[in-house]
DNA sequence: TCACGTGTTCGAAACGGTTTCGGAGGGAAG
DNA sequence: CTTCCCTCCGAAACCGTTTCGAACACGTGA
């Protein structure tokens, strides 16, 4: 029988039944693995099944098992902020990774929400319609209500890197987020800076939190002084503003970290204007080693990080909360993000 | 009732029909906007489902109307080569706006299929799966295997950028796309270069395709000659390898074009190192304008063209292939792409 | 008063699978 | 030849919604 649009009407389950000269039940075992049909009978339905080009419909599958096969995962940044950032794009991959071997897909919004409430609507949409089995939370903030939202609507998530607020929800991520920022301060102190920087983002992210505690931490450990902790929005303009700011100041620093690589190319370029060198004048360190990096004049001295790992890790974790018996193995530890030392950063001005 | 794990078992239609003394036929009448109930049972359902906190399990509703709400995207690249370009992120965030406009959701999968066969397993599994009512065809090749698979799926598709090989499946992109190339060389041939070369990528890809052709036929147009046309994986390495190659030939080109921003980056770096400088003795011209460009020493010369815009329209003609009535305004015409003049250009040098 | 529209409501049948449970059949043990 | 057990299979219930057709109440015009 066709349909009036003139494709075939996609065969169900009891087609194939019928074809096979079995029940329904025996077919969907046959199909499941699961025990109560012998071994011909399985071999006749699947191969029926196969000349027919049928497959369980996902649709009725996830109304009686009462599980989609889908996990959730917004993101709440505008678009431009997204493209010049390789984090995203890389914790999807290693997500996707983990996800496509066990069978689950992604569900992937790209939200701009203005206000908390539009951003807990589309969690509710997405919960109370029954559309995922779970979620992944990343970028987590100081007093974040989505953990209130997912625990309420009874949702199972994974936070993506270590929150700063005290939860009861899992999370995956390295035990110290600061650690690459330990480092810069300790490589900057060793080339004889004394006078620091921190370019950062805003102050209620919870990896702001880490890297600012680890960098004031690390400061203090080496007898450096911090002349300017400034707050962007992480974009390249943004970080060439806070740059020139700080170079106008009365005390300069002679190296500066930015949280990120396209800050610090930004803030390099902006110093070059100003007359100041990399590294000659002004050594500069950036957080994420984006591809390029290795490849500027000079190469950028930045922290990198396994995030396509910790996108399988987190994903592994979900699988796990879902019930999935295996989801793959390792998700315990990650290793702290470390220090990829390049042309950027070198031996502090002597004044 | 609660479940064994202690959380409470969500609300059916029943729950509701029954705390509001009516059948379940009229509250779904009430919910989904239907005539058919009177005001004031409309307003009471409404008022006992907000009070529960109901709404209708997305997978029961994608069982009996036939549609899941949610369209496929599926990725087909090694985690590397994604994270170094912004075209899929800005693709996903244009997609994503018009998806959510209209309330659909998108699917997305980051593959790594090493064979056409397993390509269109994927495709199959999720048509197959009725997961989605719709599926992107992005990077297209010649002879591209995806298109004979959707159509004998049965599954909407758009394909997302003018595809070389001719097909009846919808598509939605510029319709010069070798636009900004075309510039590109015109601005090289003015500056006085002669001899120029083209780093590309695989040539089965659509847009390489026209990209290759527009630089041919803008060669000839100006009178300029080729040196060479190196195919890489468009990663910054191979860029950086392609360069080195066409700098060891007896021709050398003064001018160099490549495919992404990462590769003439790369390039950059690696003919200083045989002691060229940009652009006093090679001019680079990159493409797509990663938001870094701008920033770098010089600036990079390149072609930009708008993603996020190409990805709404895409998005609003597949929801046009679903039968949304209205999906937004013009998916129609897409401009060119354009060449965005920095300082990695400049005068051929005099030999 | 009766026949007749009109608008509201409800019960029941899909939708396409999974799962439970009881029965049929066959072989081995007594 | 029973009896028992085990395997294989199918009928039926169920998941949560939409939709279809029938029933019903009510006001209206003849």
């Amino acid at each position: 029988m066709d349909r009036d649009d003139g494709r075939a009407r996609r065969p169900t389950i009891s087609d194939i039944a019928a074809l096979a000269g079995v029940s329904k039940a025996s077919v969907s075992k046959s199909v499941n693995g699961q025990s109560g049909v012998s071994e011909s009978t399985r071999r006749r339905v699947l191969e029926v099944a196969e000349r027919l080009g049928w497959r369980p419909s996902a649709r009725a599958v996830a109304l009686t098992r009462g599980g989609s096969g889908a996990v959730g995962f917004l993101i709440n940044r505008s678009p431009d902020l997204l493209s010049s950032d390789p984090y995203f794009v890389d914790l999807l991959s290693g997500i996707e990774r983990a996800l496509t071997e066990q069978g689950y897909w992604l569900l992937l919004q790209i939200g701009h929400h203005a206000t908390e409430e539009s951003e807990r609507a589309a969690y509710a949409d997405l919960a109370g319609s029954q559309r995922v089995d779970g979620v992944f939370l990343t970028e987590t903030r100081l007093g974040d209500p989505r953990f209130d939202t997912v625990r309420a609507l009874g949702l199972p998530a994974v936070v993506v890197s270590k929150p700063w607020a005290r939860t009861d929800l899992p999370w995956v991520g390295s035990a110290n987020p600061g650690g690459g920022i330990e480092d810069a301060v300790l490589h900057l102190a060793r080339l004889g800076h004394r006078k620091v920087a921190y370019v950062t983002g805003p102050q209620d992210r919870s990896h702001v939190l880490y890297r600012t505690e680890a960098f004031l931490a690390a400061v203090a450990d080496h007898g450096l002084s911090v002349v300017g902790m400034p707050r962007t929005d992480f974009s390249p303009d943004a970080g060439a503003r806070a740059t020139l700011e700080l170079l106008d100041q009365r005390e300069r620093p002679s190296a500066i970290v930015y949280d990120n690589d396209v800050m610090a190319v930004a803030g390099s370029q902006a110093a070059s204007g100003r007359g100041l060198s990399t590294p000659h004048d002004l050594s500069v360190v950036g957080h994420d080693d984006i591809s390029m990096s290795r490849w500027l004049t000079p190469a950028l001295t930045t922290v990198r990080q396994d995030v396509i790992e910790l996108g399988q890790m987190c994903a592994r974790r979900l699988l796990l909360e879902l019930g999935v018996p295996d989801p793959g193995d390792g998700w315990q530890s990650l290793p702290d993000p470390t220090l990829v030392v390049r042309g950027s950063t070198g031996p502090a001005p002597t004044s």
